[in-house]
DNA sequence: CCCACGACCTGTGGGC
DNA sequence: TGCCCACAGGTCGTGG
Protein backbone atom coordinates (compact mmCIF):
# COMPACT_ATOMS: atom_id res chain seq x y z
CA UNK A 1 0.00 0.00 0.00
CA UNK A 2 2.41 2.43 0.28
CA UNK A 3 2.47 5.97 -0.08
CA UNK A 4 4.22 8.81 1.33
CA UNK A 5 2.45 8.38 4.40
CA UNK A 6 3.03 5.00 4.92
CA UNK A 7 6.69 5.08 3.83
CA UNK A 8 6.89 7.97 6.33
CA UNK A 9 5.47 5.44 9.03
CA UNK A 10 7.94 2.34 7.99
CA UNK A 11 10.74 5.27 8.25
CA UNK A 12 9.97 6.45 11.75
CA UNK A 13 9.65 2.39 12.55
CA UNK A 14 12.56 1.56 11.34
CA UNK A 15 14.90 4.23 12.72
CA UNK A 16 15.10 3.90 16.37
CA UNK A 17 16.52 -0.03 15.25
CA UNK A 18 18.62 0.89 12.78
CA UNK A 19 19.82 4.49 13.07
CA UNK A 20 23.22 4.76 13.98
CA UNK A 21 23.56 1.05 14.33
CA UNK A 22 26.05 -1.26 12.47
CA UNK A 23 24.82 -4.11 10.20
CA UNK A 24 26.23 -7.29 11.49
CA UNK A 25 24.76 -9.86 9.35
CA UNK A 26 23.02 -9.20 5.94
CA UNK A 27 20.90 -11.79 4.07
CA UNK A 28 19.35 -11.70 0.20
CA UNK A 29 17.26 -15.18 0.01
CA UNK A 30 16.96 -14.72 -3.60
CA UNK A 31 18.93 -12.52 -5.95
CA UNK A 32 16.46 -10.19 -7.56
CA UNK A 33 13.22 -8.12 -6.30
CA UNK A 34 12.22 -5.88 -9.44
CA UNK A 35 15.25 -5.72 -10.45
CA UNK A 36 18.57 -7.72 -9.15
CA UNK A 37 20.73 -7.25 -6.23
CA UNK A 38 23.48 -4.82 -6.86
CA UNK A 39 26.60 -6.87 -7.43
CA UNK A 40 28.23 -7.43 -3.72
CA UNK A 41 24.98 -6.29 -2.25
CA UNK A 42 25.59 -8.52 1.21
CA UNK A 43 29.26 -7.76 1.10
CA UNK A 44 29.08 -3.89 0.16
CA UNK A 45 26.49 -3.78 3.88
CA UNK A 46 27.96 -6.09 5.87
CA UNK A 47 29.86 -4.22 8.34
CA UNK A 48 28.37 -0.33 6.99
CA UNK A 49 26.93 1.72 9.75
CA UNK A 50 23.62 2.90 9.12
CA UNK A 51 23.96 7.12 9.74
CA UNK A 52 20.69 8.06 9.04
CA UNK A 53 17.55 6.57 7.86
CA UNK A 54 15.64 9.08 5.58
CA UNK A 55 13.16 9.46 2.92
CA UNK A 56 12.02 10.81 -0.37
CA UNK A 57 8.92 10.60 -1.99
CA UNK A 58 8.55 6.53 -1.38
CA UNK A 59 11.67 5.37 -1.49
CA UNK A 60 13.28 4.75 1.96
CA UNK A 61 17.58 5.57 1.78
CA UNK A 62 19.73 4.13 4.58
CA UNK A 63 22.93 6.24 4.10
CA UNK A 64 25.83 4.27 4.95
CA UNK A 65 29.16 5.26 6.81
CA UNK A 66 31.48 4.18 3.43
CA UNK A 67 29.72 6.57 1.11
CA UNK A 68 27.36 4.62 -0.29
CA UNK A 69 22.97 4.83 0.94
CA UNK A 70 21.00 1.90 0.37
CA UNK A 71 18.11 3.12 -1.71
CA UNK A 72 14.26 0.86 -0.74
CA UNK A 73 11.31 1.05 -2.69
CA UNK A 74 8.41 -1.24 -1.38
CA UNK A 75 6.32 -1.32 -4.64
CA UNK A 76 2.46 -2.15 -3.87
CA UNK A 77 3.52 -4.59 -1.44
CA UNK A 78 6.85 -4.23 0.60
CA UNK A 79 6.90 -4.32 4.23
CA UNK A 80 9.22 -4.58 7.27
CA UNK A 81 8.95 -6.43 10.29
CA UNK A 82 11.24 -5.82 13.22
CA UNK A 83 11.97 -8.74 15.01
CA UNK A 84 10.01 -9.03 18.32
CA UNK A 85 11.29 -10.53 21.47
CA UNK A 86 9.41 -13.83 21.79
CA UNK A 87 6.51 -13.88 24.03
CA UNK A 88 5.71 -10.00 23.15
CA UNK A 89 2.62 -10.52 21.05
CA UNK A 90 -0.03 -8.42 21.95
CA UNK A 91 -3.55 -9.54 22.23
CA UNK A 92 -5.44 -8.46 19.39
CA UNK A 93 -2.33 -7.52 17.42
CA UNK A 94 -3.48 -9.19 14.12
CA UNK A 95 -6.28 -6.75 13.73
CA UNK A 96 -3.15 -5.07 12.96
CA UNK A 97 -1.28 -6.81 10.81
CA UNK A 98 -1.59 -10.41 9.32
CA UNK A 99 1.38 -12.40 9.85
CA UNK A 100 3.56 -12.25 6.93
CA UNK A 101 4.40 -15.03 5.10
CA UNK A 102 8.08 -16.01 5.59
CA UNK A 103 8.14 -17.79 2.50
CA UNK A 104 8.36 -13.54 0.87
CA UNK A 105 10.86 -12.67 3.32
CA UNK A 106 13.43 -11.82 0.91
CA UNK A 107 15.92 -9.40 2.68
CA UNK A 108 17.43 -9.74 6.59
CA UNK A 109 19.55 -7.27 8.24
CA UNK A 110 20.55 -7.93 11.46
CA UNK A 111 22.31 -4.90 13.95
CA UNK A 112 25.13 -5.09 16.38
CA UNK A 113 22.88 -4.70 19.01
CA UNK A 114 21.02 -7.77 18.22
CA UNK A 115 18.18 -6.20 16.12
CA UNK A 116 16.50 -7.90 13.00
CA UNK A 117 15.03 -6.33 10.24
CA UNK A 118 13.30 -8.43 7.83
CA UNK A 119 11.39 -7.31 4.35
CA UNK A 120 8.43 -8.78 2.83
CA UNK A 121 7.40 -8.41 -0.50
CA UNK A 122 5.08 -11.41 -2.13
CA UNK A 123 4.88 -9.12 -5.83
CA UNK A 124 8.43 -8.07 -5.83
CA UNK A 125 7.40 -4.89 -7.49
CA UNK A 126 9.96 -3.79 -4.23
CA UNK A 127 12.99 -2.88 -5.87
CA UNK A 128 16.88 -2.01 -3.34
CA UNK A 129 19.92 -0.21 -4.89
CA UNK A 130 23.32 0.97 -3.51
CA UNK A 131 23.83 3.93 -4.80
CA UNK A 132 27.04 6.35 -4.40
CA UNK A 133 25.79 9.08 -2.07
CA UNK A 134 27.18 12.19 -3.24
CA UNK A 135 25.55 11.01 -6.83
CA UNK A 136 22.25 10.40 -5.33
CA UNK A 137 20.59 13.23 -6.51
CA UNK A 138 21.67 12.70 -9.83
CA UNK A 139 20.40 9.54 -9.93
CA UNK A 140 17.42 8.99 -12.52
CA UNK A 141 15.19 7.67 -9.58
CA UNK A 142 15.49 11.09 -8.08
CA UNK A 143 16.18 13.33 -10.97
CA UNK A 144 12.92 13.57 -12.02
CA UNK A 145 10.85 13.97 -8.92
CA UNK A 146 8.69 16.51 -8.22
CA UNK A 147 8.77 18.44 -4.70
CA UNK A 148 7.87 16.74 -1.68
CA UNK A 149 4.14 17.24 -1.07
CA UNK A 150 4.23 18.55 2.59
CA UNK A 151 7.25 20.95 1.80
CA UNK A 152 6.54 24.84 0.46
CA UNK A 153 7.71 23.94 -2.93
CA UNK A 154 4.58 22.64 -3.71
CA UNK A 155 2.38 25.15 -4.35
CA UNK A 156 -0.24 26.36 -6.31
CA UNK A 157 1.74 27.62 -9.01
CA UNK A 158 3.68 24.29 -9.51
CA UNK A 159 -0.06 22.86 -10.37
CA UNK A 160 -0.93 25.87 -12.19
CA UNK A 161 1.95 25.07 -14.44
CA UNK A 162 1.37 21.06 -14.17
CA UNK A 163 -1.82 21.49 -15.31
CA UNK A 164 -1.99 24.14 -17.94
CA UNK A 165 -3.27 23.14 -20.93
CA UNK A 166 -3.39 19.39 -20.29
CA UNK A 167 -6.07 17.15 -21.66
CA UNK A 168 -5.37 14.48 -18.68
CA UNK A 169 -7.35 14.68 -15.78
CA UNK A 170 -5.86 16.05 -12.63
CA UNK A 171 -5.82 12.43 -11.31
CA UNK A 172 -3.12 10.79 -13.53
CA UNK A 173 -1.07 13.98 -12.82
CA UNK A 174 -1.23 13.95 -9.38
CA UNK A 175 -0.29 10.48 -9.84
CA UNK A 176 2.70 11.64 -12.25
CA UNK A 177 5.61 11.56 -9.43
CA UNK A 178 7.68 14.52 -11.74
CA UNK A 179 4.45 16.91 -10.76
CA UNK A 180 3.93 16.22 -6.96
CA UNK A 181 6.71 13.02 -5.49
CA UNK A 182 4.55 10.94 -3.17
CA UNK A 183 1.24 10.37 -3.75
CA UNK A 184 -0.39 7.04 -5.21
CA UNK A 185 -3.99 5.87 -5.86
CA UNK A 186 -5.19 6.11 -2.53
CA UNK A 187 -4.67 9.85 -2.06
CA UNK A 188 -5.02 11.12 -5.16
CA UNK A 189 -9.01 9.80 -4.35
CA UNK A 190 -9.11 10.95 -1.45
CA UNK A 191 -7.76 14.59 -1.84
CA UNK A 192 -9.71 15.19 -5.05
CA UNK A 193 -12.81 14.59 -3.39
CA UNK A 194 -12.48 16.52 -0.50
CA UNK A 195 -11.58 19.57 -2.36
CA UNK A 196 -14.68 18.60 -4.95
CA UNK A 197 -12.66 18.41 -8.45
CA UNK A 198 -13.50 15.85 -11.05
CA UNK A 199 -10.69 13.34 -11.38
CA UNK A 200 -11.80 12.95 -15.45
CA UNK A 201 -12.23 16.88 -16.70
CA UNK A 202 -9.07 18.04 -18.30
CA UNK A 203 -6.90 19.52 -15.54
CA UNK A 204 -6.05 22.49 -17.67
CA UNK A 205 -10.04 23.50 -17.05
CA UNK A 206 -9.58 23.79 -13.55
CA UNK A 207 -9.82 27.19 -12.16
CA UNK A 208 -7.45 28.31 -10.67
CA UNK A 209 -8.87 29.31 -7.70
CA UNK A 210 -9.36 25.98 -6.50
CA UNK A 211 -5.74 25.22 -6.71
CA UNK A 212 -4.47 26.51 -3.75
CA UNK A 213 -7.03 24.48 -1.69
CA UNK A 214 -5.99 21.72 -3.45
CA UNK A 215 -2.31 21.94 -2.65
CA UNK A 216 -3.83 22.48 1.37
CA UNK A 217 -6.28 19.36 0.89
CA UNK A 218 -3.22 17.67 -0.22
CA UNK A 219 -1.29 18.68 2.52
CA UNK A 220 -4.05 18.00 5.04
CA UNK A 221 -4.65 14.26 3.82
CA UNK A 222 -1.03 13.19 3.87
CA UNK A 223 -0.54 14.87 7.35
CA UNK A 224 -4.05 13.05 8.67
CA UNK A 225 -2.46 9.42 7.79
CA UNK A 226 1.03 10.15 8.46
CA UNK A 227 -0.48 11.04 12.42
CA UNK A 228 -2.83 7.66 12.05
CA UNK A 229 0.42 5.64 11.05
CA UNK A 230 2.49 7.15 14.11
CA UNK A 231 -0.92 6.40 15.94
CA UNK A 232 -0.42 2.85 14.97
CA UNK A 233 3.22 3.00 16.09
CA UNK A 234 2.23 4.30 19.25
CA UNK A 235 -0.44 1.59 20.23
CA UNK A 236 0.73 -1.65 18.92
CA UNK A 237 4.97 -0.08 19.99
CA UNK A 238 7.72 0.23 17.21
CA UNK A 239 9.33 -2.89 18.06
CA UNK A 240 6.93 -5.73 17.03
CA UNK A 241 4.62 -6.42 13.81
CA UNK A 242 4.71 -5.69 10.37
CA UNK A 243 5.13 -2.48 9.22
CA UNK A 244 3.98 -0.95 6.00
CA UNK A 245 0.22 -1.53 6.79
CA UNK A 246 -1.82 0.28 9.19
CA UNK A 247 -5.69 0.92 9.38
CA UNK A 248 -7.02 4.36 8.01
CA UNK A 249 -10.73 5.29 7.57
CA UNK A 250 -11.11 6.80 3.47
CA UNK A 251 -13.45 8.99 2.74
CA UNK A 252 -13.82 8.09 -1.23
CA UNK A 253 -11.50 5.01 -2.30
CA UNK A 254 -12.75 1.43 -1.87
CA UNK A 255 -16.23 2.95 -1.24
CA UNK A 256 -17.78 2.37 -4.12
CA UNK A 257 -21.77 2.89 -3.66
CA UNK A 258 -21.46 3.89 -0.13
CA UNK A 259 -22.37 7.77 0.20
CA UNK A 260 -20.91 10.79 -0.36
CA UNK A 261 -18.93 11.80 3.54
CA UNK A 262 -18.49 15.78 2.35
CA UNK A 263 -20.74 17.52 4.39
CA UNK A 264 -24.38 18.71 2.96
CA UNK A 265 -23.51 16.26 -0.18
CA UNK A 266 -25.38 13.26 0.30
CA UNK A 267 -24.03 12.04 -3.16
CA UNK A 268 -22.91 8.56 -4.36
CA UNK A 269 -19.17 7.24 -4.50
CA UNK A 270 -18.58 5.40 -8.11
CA UNK A 271 -15.83 3.66 -8.98
CA UNK A 272 -13.99 4.49 -13.08
CA UNK A 273 -10.95 2.87 -14.41
CA UNK A 274 -8.75 5.28 -15.13
CA UNK A 275 -5.14 4.80 -16.84
CA UNK A 276 -5.60 1.10 -15.71
CA UNK A 277 -5.97 2.38 -12.13
CA UNK A 278 -9.44 2.55 -10.16
CA UNK A 279 -10.68 5.97 -9.56
CA UNK A 280 -13.78 6.65 -6.49
CA UNK A 281 -14.92 10.15 -7.03
CA UNK A 282 -18.33 11.56 -5.67
CA UNK A 283 -20.62 11.26 -8.65
CA UNK A 284 -22.68 14.43 -7.60
CA UNK A 285 -19.63 17.06 -6.04
CA UNK A 286 -17.20 15.91 -7.93
CA UNK A 287 -18.96 16.07 -11.45
C1' DC B 1 5.36 15.59 -26.29
C1' DC B 2 0.96 13.31 -24.89
C1' DC B 3 -1.57 9.48 -23.52
C1' DA B 4 -3.38 4.65 -23.04
C1' DC B 5 -2.13 0.20 -22.17
C1' DG B 6 0.28 -3.97 -21.04
C1' DA B 7 3.93 -6.02 -18.21
C1' DC B 8 6.06 -7.21 -13.99
C1' DC B 9 4.35 -11.05 -9.72
C1' DT B 10 1.53 -13.25 -6.20
C1' DG B 11 -2.41 -13.34 -3.31
C1' DT B 12 -7.21 -12.66 -2.13
C1' DG B 13 -12.04 -12.15 -2.44
C1' DG B 14 -16.34 -12.28 -4.88
C1' DG B 15 -19.47 -14.50 -7.99
C1' DC B 16 -21.20 -18.58 -9.91
C1' DT C 1 -16.82 -26.49 -1.74
C1' DG C 2 -14.22 -25.29 -5.73
C1' DC C 3 -12.94 -22.68 -9.66
C1' DC C 4 -12.14 -18.63 -12.25
C1' DC C 5 -11.77 -14.00 -12.94
C1' DA C 6 -11.08 -9.36 -11.45
C1' DC C 7 -8.40 -6.70 -8.94
C1' DA C 8 -4.67 -4.89 -5.57
C1' DG C 9 -1.32 0.67 -2.38
C1' DG C 10 3.70 1.35 -8.15
C1' DT C 11 6.60 1.99 -11.80
C1' DC C 12 8.41 1.19 -16.58
C1' DG C 13 8.47 0.47 -21.48
C1' DT C 14 6.09 0.50 -25.86
C1' DG C 15 3.42 2.10 -29.46
C1' DG C 16 -0.14 4.86 -31.54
Amino acid sequence: MPELPEVETVRRGLAPVLEGRRLTRVEARRPDLRFPFPEGFVQRLTGARLVALTRRAKYLMAELDRGETLVMHLGMSGRFEIARPEGSVRPGEFHYAPDPNPKHAHVVFETEDGGRVTYYDPRRFGYMDLIETATLTDHPWFKGLGPEPLSGAFDARRLETAFAGRKQGPKTLLLDQRVVAGLGNIYVCEALNRAKISPFKPAGTIPRKKLGPLVAIIREVLAEAIEAGGSTLRDYAAADGALGYFQHRFRAYDREGETCLNPGCGGTIGREVQAGRSTFYCQLCQA
